[in-house]
RNA sequence: GUCUCGUUCGUCUAAUGGUUAGGACUCCAGGUUUUCAUCCUGGCAAUAGGGGUUCGACUCCCCUACGAGAUGCCA
């Protein structure tokens, strides 16, 4: 049995791409689960500006996932040097047992080409099942390039060697290269090694249906990052998709992925990126995290929007907001009413409370009841009296004056915003929101 | 154009010849909460179309449509 050596090969291109954060996923928990190893290779065959900059952006953004690599980039292993650039001789070493065997000529510009067996090629995918391409007509696939005018060697050749010298035992990747794998079993057998077994992976698409391009929102690991995603939220959904479990399951922790995964259980569709239920699985977690965590958590984008961290009552809002947002971002639209002087209104909310007419009477009768009370519980139970003094119920009070103080129609505990507030405040507020909605 | 792959509720998916086609997200309606959220209950909603094979087809075969990828001296 060879050991199982998987790999993830992305080029330094700025971010981490969501569809390649999946391949580095199922790379990795099908190394884990096999007690694998997990290699980290840096396809830098372009010279690049910037390269070690643009690839900061994909290993942090693995990092963030907890997709951690035994061999590879920064961890060094016997199979290195692991970037592409600085393999240029052992590139060498398998182009000229080619040349050796008459499987590459020169074209007049200089460019290598490998000269394809004329026979039919089949490969047997781990996801795929079967696919045969014939190469018996040289016009359809022509011999492919290898080699360049410069000497340098192309995508499918320094892939092949580098998985093969790597020892890579599977190659999980995207389904973009599935024609071009019967390309690389060519190239294996003209190497004379067996090749490793190969299981694609369908692609994700965007919200329309098109295959996920950079120019796409959400397209970026680091955006979900930016919206206050888990991590082990971001890292759950994306499992799942194009994968499933065969059961009902939806939470999955690091650890029961390991032991689920499994490569017949993924799909061959693609799959679209749904927001909304990653919103709802990321909320799943977020209610898991302790008080502490929320706040810890939460801390550095409030921060980042400028709100007043050491304000008395920072710490008692954000916790009241854990059960509340979907993400870290969210955190600050739901807690800023607290701490700042202009107040700015939810049109849907405000829309919502003056269908009924008795509104702005019932709050400007609370606007007088609510003067010389002793503490923020009569405070919220006078909400309740000035209803029925009127001749409505509690409930019909309740929005409007949450709607009125905060300006949203949902987030902190309505007794909770009057404590945090304060009398003075609250009958502003109240006085504020008549002026100027009603 | 050619080659390869794909197509189940709006979305993610289950059901590999026999189910009232199941679950989840979204949405809607109730319940809980004097408000919001959580939570609970219920509801809407799908086998792309057409032919076969079969007692029986989401499932197997063929055609069409649509989608994706490949067809680079990009990776």
């Amino acid at each position: 049995m060879t050991p199982v050596r998987t790999r993830f090969a992305p080029s330094p291109t700025g971010y981490l791409h969501l569809g390649g954060a999946r391949t580095a996923l199922f790379n990795w928990l099908f190394a884990r689960q096999h007690g694998g190893t997990f290699v980290l290779r840096v396809e830098d065959t372009d010279d690049k500006r910037n390269k070690e900059e643009a690839f900061a952006a994909i290993y942090e953004g693995m990092q963030w996932m907890g997709i951690d690599w035994d061999e590879g980039f920064e961890k060094g292993g016997d199979f290195g040097p692991y970037n592409q650039s600085e393999r240029h001789d052992l590139y060498l070493k398998w182009f000229e047992k080619l040349e050796a065997d008459g499987r590459v000529y020169q074209e007049d510009d200089g460019a290598w080409r490998f000269r394809f067996e004329r026979k039919e090629v089949t490969l047997t995918d781990l996801v795929c099942g079967e696919i045969t391409i014939d190469y018996k007509n040289e016009e359809i696939n022509p011999d492919m390039t290898v080699r360049r005018p410069d000497g340098s060697f192309t995508f499918h050749f320094v892939n092949v060697v580098d998985d093969l010298e790597m020892q890579i035992s599977h190659v999980i990747r995207g389904e973009d290269h599935l024609m071009n794998t019967p390309k690389h079993l060519q190239l294996y057998e003209a190497f004379g090694v067996e090749p490793p077994q190969f299981a694609h992976i369908p692609l994700i698409l965007n919200d329309s249906g098109k295959k996920m391009s950079k120019r796409d929102e959400g397209a970026a690991v680091k955006d979900y990052q930016e919206l206050g995603f888990v991590p082990e939220a971001m890292t759950n959904f994306v499992a799942l998709l194009g994968w499933n479990p065969k059961t009902e399951q939806e939470i999955f922790t690091a650890e029961e992925l390991i032991a689920a995964f499994n490569l017949s259980h993924i799909n061959r569709a693609p799959a679209r990126f749904d927001l909304k239920k990653a919103l709802w699985m990321n909320q799943q977690y977020t209610l898991e995290l302790s008080a502490d965590e929320f706040y810890e958590s939460a801390s550095p984008y409030l921060e980042a929007a400028g709100l007043p961290m050491s304000h008395p009552n920072m710490r008692a809002a954000v916790e009241a907001v854990q059960e509340k947002v979907n993400c870290f971002d969210d955190v600050e639209g739901a807690i800023s009413f607290l701490f700042e002087d202009d107040i700015s209104y939810d049109d849907e909310a405000v829309t919502k409370v003056m269908k009924n007419e008795n509104v702005p009477a019932l709050l400007a009768a609370l606007k007088e009841d609510w003067t010389n009370l002793e503490n923020w519980e009569e405070a919220k139970d006078q909400i309740g009296i000035t209803a029925k003094a009127a001749g409505s119920k509690p409930g019909q009070l309740m929005f409007p004056t949450r709607v009125a103080l905060s300006g949203l129609g949902g987030g902190i505990d309505l007794g909770l915003i009057i404590h945090l507030m304060g009398q003075e405040n609250c009958v502003n507020r109240l006085e504020h929101f008549l002026t100027v909605q009603a």
